[in-house]
DNA sequence: TCCTCCTATTGACATCCGTCGATACATTTG
DNA sequence: CAAATGTATCGACGGATGTCAATAGGAGGA
């Protein structure tokens, strides 16, 4: 808890708006963003943040897109840190990083 | 003046995490977001924010990168609508597009 | 144990993307 | 007009990426 405080703080304040930012700021910035840059992701985070969870196997018909295609965009989310998922039974459970999205967010701030 | 405020409102409405995204809307969003995806980019739209406007010719040196390539780039930003570029002179001169940062900010919000 | 179901990984393919040299365009200056 | 300068476009190359069929891994049920 103290940690996402602290997380909330230092993400306000290092805006690419505002600060030029470096090499390293900008290539770990970018591969958040870059996570965000494909139709199916955006609505795959979309569908999980509406659901609050959201079991793998329901994103598939919704997307029209295959079950390995699937595993492959929730594995992408999950490396930029906006997903994470919980198996259960046969079942992976994905929820949102509330921390990986405000970061995101924050860094557009103007 | 008024038609910003209006998109502020309604770019308030849609997002990501508190709507179930249709095609297309994730289509426009994702673009945006792939405009980000980018560490040249977003050092390049940095920058660009920080000095409040700036020229092409500035901004090769500082990110290390060919003139054909800061063009390439800047196109990317601009059909965006990240940015836009006015030229004076032989020189264009580029500046933020304060609702199009808006609309990816918002789209995060929760 | 064997079968079924859900998920992850692999391999392959087509496409997209970042990059730069070469070149064309546009504008100022001599 | 001619030369110089800043920018955009073209062509090409290598690497990354989205997609799916096939296959493997793993957990629960008959």
């Amino acid at each position: 808890m103290a940690k996402t405080k602290i997380a909330e703080i230092e993400s306000c304040c290092s805006s690419v708006l505002t600060t030029t930012l470096s090499e390293q700021e900008a290539v770990d910035l970018a591969r958040g963003y870059a996570a965000l840059g494909d139709p199916v992701r955006l609505r795959l985070l979309s569908m999980i943040a509406s659901a609050g969870e959201c079991c793998s196997c329901d994103l598939e018909a919704p997307l029209g897109k295959s079950q390995p295609t699937i595993s492959h965009h929730t594995k992408a989310l999950a490396e930029a840190g906006l997903i994470v998922g919980e198996k259960r039974g046969r079942w992976m459970w994905w929820t949102i990083v509330p921390d990986g999205v405000l970061a995101l967010r924050q860094a557009l701030a103007p």
